[in-house]
DNA sequence: TTTAGCACTCGCGGGGCTGGGGTGCTAAAA
DNA sequence: TTTTAGCACCCCAGCCCCGCGAGTGCTAAA
């Protein structure tokens, strides 16, 4: 349905950074090129020669502008929906509006004092997580998108069981003050309370400090193992353990394994004139809803690490065909967690949504950072 | 901003109940206004005399038809866009059509099967919610929307303590093998575990069996109470009480109190060419999103109990002005514990949609039944 | 009460016209 | 070689107009 390949895009470097790819284009032209999509984003019209050279301090006249104007054409940069309109960028002059000539407009303290004042450190990571995205799409008026961090790497604080009903046991997970997770197992036989805390403590020798991941390697290899000494309590208190950590699809929803995210504002892409087809809006909003496809390609952001955009195509799916994904990803302990972001239409003012993803990219992760 | 008050709507009798308002309109004028809806609903274009005609069996001219349409028209149960197009239900007539004309078609069991085998039972009440909210929208084509369960009146099964650390303590509410709840509290010292144990057993003793709101009840009258007494046990278990159940925003979220509901497949909804106009589209999600305006009416029509529909304006919103609402309540042990219903356009096959939101209900509350 | 006949009304789609913003090209100027 | 003025041209957007078709309301006769 949707190509599922993402082109590799090379990560942003906020402090905009002049790279290769410039070396055929002039420095008026550039110039000429990023005024046409600064006024372009602004108001959503071809810009035309006189009205360009109008938002420039070049003392020129149309007519050179044209000419210019006309070799960005030829090299793909820029592109006119008919004869006699004026111009619009196309991605790829978008993409080297973003890679070389945008000038980043940092967020007002203001703006970083609201975000950090939102992000409310106490609350639980499922809260926060929606928090930041509802955050992200109200400063962007874009719809905002966090990644529940990847709970692999949180290690286990403690286990215990309670005794439910005949065979149903509760399992209880605890990682930190903010993270506890219930799940009901089903046991072959009823089990006692105080059977039930010794197993619990035998789990907790092994376990503790282990994330999940460790800890299924850990049962694993024991299941294994175990099969020739025949210590009762050990054998329950394996299995039990095989039954919490790989029966998927805790209580708390499986956010663990198959990674998920939040949205938020949605109904701002609404807004756009770009996003007037209803059916394609549709499609969009389906593959929200879908996750998967999003879910790839915010994976495939957070392996780059740090920033990343992508315009129109450059995603690989059909459905984001006239939008920019902007990404960054969030890290706690020097550890990449998630990755969030916004989505909104190709044409998007960069200059300032760059920098509220980045920031509150940050502002996450050092959130997360304060738990372990 | 929307005028908050939904008129009272008599509840609907499914098996077609002949009752009041009908007496000045003759049974040929009924009989064409229903076909003129019916076809309407089919292919939603205004319906002239020839086409309405050629839908029924009568043996008359168009013009004869023509005078009849007229006369529905000046009691204003059907409307013309433009002279010379054909008519249009209005509110009153969908009103008078969904009371007396209505001719329901029960799913056939096919339907009924796939429904009562996806809602599964043993699912988490959160998972079972989402489900039927699902189900409701695939089977409908429209937005499904379930309210959570009315939870003060599920009773505790069980209350179990955890330190967490220096002064934190994990509560936990057992209700019943789907439904338990985290709270983490805070507490000015620390605790140990043979100290919360005996606070839990002290609790257990005094709330087993009683629902959240007895429970907070019975707290707030010990609170009073114990002034005099200084059994320090005693001091702590309620102080302790106290902060877990009132402190609302439990870690499953704050649904027992503020109620809340879940939607699906609003995408649905976008098409539908009468929900063409994207702005109040928008301005329609994002009432979904607020929920404030949604649950009022939820509310309003739980407390009708059975059925309930509202047609446009009826509803009160703004928002809804060319949507119809259709609900049912769902019980358990003869006790109503939610709404759940399907929101779309006026324009809706209401003889299968009513069966299908009838017969929603009664599976869920079927399976609710079955817990305590 | 029903029906045929008829004049009338609108909405919709297509065609033609116009104005304005914008272009590309050419030839001259810098 | 680059810049510029001039010019012909293009084409979209809006507008008006017109004709068609579906459907109506009214009237007068059955």
């Amino acid at each position: 349905m949707t190509v599922p390949q993402a082109k590799a895009k090379k990560s942003i470097s906020i402090d905009n950074a002049p790279e290769g790819g410039v070396e055929h284009i002039n420095e008026r032209a550039q110039l000429l090129l990023k005024t046409l999509i600064e006024r372009y984003i602004r108001d959503g019209q071809p810009v035309g020669s006189k009205a360009l050279l109008a938002d420039t301090q070049l003392d020129l006249s149309p007519a050179t502008v044209r000419n210019v104007v006309a070799d960005l054409e030829r090299l793909g940069l820029v592109h006119s929906p008919h004869t006699s309109a004026g111009r619009v960028p196309t991605e790829q002059g978008y993409r080297m509006f973003i890679d070389n000539l945008v000038a980043i407009k940092p967020l007002h303290s203001g703006e970083v004092q609201t975000l950090a004042g939102q992000l409310d450190a106490s609350a639980d990571t499922a809260q926060l997580i929606e928090r930041a995205s509802s955050l992200l799409s109200g400063v962007t008026q874009m719809a905002g998108v966090v990644m529940l961090p990847f709970q692999k790497q949180v290690p286990l604080r403690q286990i215990e069981f309670l005794p439910l009903s005949e065979n149903r046991v509760l399992a209880i997970l605890v990682f930190n003050e903010q993270d506890v997770q219930n799940r009901v197992i089903h046991t072959g036989r009823a089990y006692g309370l105080p059977e039930l805390e010794r197993i619990a403590n035998y789990l907790n020798e092994q376990f503790i400090g282990k994330d999940l991941n460790a800890v299924r390697q850990h049962i694993l290899s024991e299941m294994r193992g175990t099969r020739e000494h025949v210590d009762r309590l050990m054998r329950s208190a394996i299995d039990m353990a095989h039954q919490v950590f790989d029966g998927e699809a805790g209580q708390q929803g499986s956010q663990d394994r198959g990674h998920d995210y939040v949205m938020a504002g949605v109904t701002n892409l609404m807004g756009y004139e770009e996003m007037a087809d209803v059916t394609r809006l549709r499609q969009l909003f389906e593959a929200f809803n879908e996750k998967q496809d999003i879910l790839d390609l915010l994976d495939k952001s957070m392996q780059a690490q740090g920033m990343q955009i992508f315009i129109g195509h450059e995603s690989g799916y059909e459905v984001l065909d006239n939008c920019s994904v902007i990404t960054a990803s969030y890290s706690a302990n020097d550890e990449v967690l998630g990755v969030l972001g916004v989505i909104g239409p190709t044409r998007m003012a960069y200059d300032r949504i760059i920098p509220a993803v980045d920031v509150t990219a940050k502002l996450l992760g050092a959130i997360l950072n304060q738990r372990n």
